[in-house]
DNA sequence: CTGTTACCTTAACGCTGTTTACTTTACACT
DNA sequence: AGTGTAAAGTAAACAGCGTTAAGGTAACAG
């Protein structure tokens, strides 16, 4: 039954069809993601790969959870250097969010398009995961008090909701994710830098304490 | 050639089109809208549809162009009854954009999903669309001083963005639009009622000031 | 030596978007 | 009134899709 009991096999084809299948979602997204040009990188007839897979849903998702720990990976790797409670660790990591997502932006919209198994609840994320990561960074800001006293879940959806909905309005509204605009054209890492202000300082009229912190304190 | 030269059509077939195709959209999502569905439902082949539009992305575009309009539509009248230049105002947009999604979800996710004809420039959108209604809050806002002054397009993008990405993050990890979390569960609009603090005074350390203006200034 | 199982094949079914060739209907012009 | 043209519809077919069914082969266990 379990894959353990059968250690020896010749040829992996499981692997391979897994590499194929991530090679042509990058390449030319989900709608080039067919079961038999899969098997044809492969070099196998398509029902060969339901010897692996139930269906062709079952692919993708493996697929996305594979490409998820990626994700995670990526993060993680782009965080190591910043020091732990900083405000710049949080911004490395909004800025690493973007970034994973312009250069890999054919899987990254199939990632959350077929999300599958996340649990329903915030706190049954797995440990090593994107969100953890995210979270610790926010508990340890907080404790240093770098940003203000807040539940760290909402404080981590917040900022989450917002590289979210930045990179996926720029990445389905303009294809080479920019945006023109009074004559200069930014993408989504420079329009991130650009509300760096907002995030911290919020939206509410200019008062009197802003200017003894000075610009040191913009994140 | 113009549509106008023949302004007598015994029975306006492409309008039928167009309602089926919405339907079948509505209530089945991307994949339940096929050539031949639409076409069982209007009482005619299948080929018939390419007397009307070229291809099947043609008509999808057509009617996400509408749909688009409905949901301008929809933003406007939202806000008609909240004072200009009040954050109230700014709040209703927000809360009637993500109120738009969830009960329209099907398509929601198609509308930015086939975005087609929006101009790579902010400044050319529409006057009357959902994006000229939300600058033009932003600036009536800025200007009675209910919030701080700054470049109107890049708070709108920074607000826009925002319920953007609490909208879709929900609805593509959640089927639901629902996120349990230590206990009570919330949905999206009351979670973009607990951001709201986030937002007004942003995630800098609880400084003096805050208290003087009270909880009033809670937007 | 036999039975079982893993792994692969081809053929086929029903679905998809789209093209081709063909009718039918209606209106405009001489 | 007769002819030409264009609109609006049809059925048939093609290539591609996911998937199922039936069958074959090679390796390994008893």
């Amino acid at each position: 039954m379990s894959r353990l009991a059968e250690p020896l096999r010749t040829t992996d084809t499981e692997a391979a069809i897994v590499e194929a299948a991530r090679d042509l979602l990058a390449e030319g997204g989900i709608r080039a993601l067919s079961m038999r040009a899969v098997a044809a990188r492969v070099g196998v007839s398509a029902t060969a790969i339901y010897n692996y897979f139930e269906n062709k849903q079952a692919l993708v998702r493996h697929v996305v959870n594979v490409s998820f720990e990626a994700f995670d990976a990526y993060l993680r790797s782009a965080v190591t250097d910043k020091p732990e409670g900083s405000v710049e660790r949080l911004r490395a990591l909004g800025e690493a969010y973007i970034r994973f997502a312009l250069e890999n932006r054919q899987y990254f919209q199939v990632l959350f398009a077929f999300h599958s198994d996340l649990p329903q609840d915030i706190e049954e994320l797995p440990e090593g995961g994107g969100y953890a990561l995210f979270r610790q960074a926010v508990v340890d800001a907080i404790q240093s008090g770098s940003i203000r006293k807040a539940d760290p879940d909402l404080l981590v959806l917040y900022l989450w909701t917002h590289v979210h909905g930045l990179v996926t309005l720029l990445l389905s509204c303009q294809p080479d994710a920019r945006c023109r605009h009074s004559g200069e054209e930014l993408n989504a890492t420079e329009l991130f830098s650009k509300f760096h202000e907002f995030r911290y300082y919020g939206l509410q009229p200019e008062v009197a304490v802003r200017s003894e912190t000075g610009s040191a304190a913009a994140s």
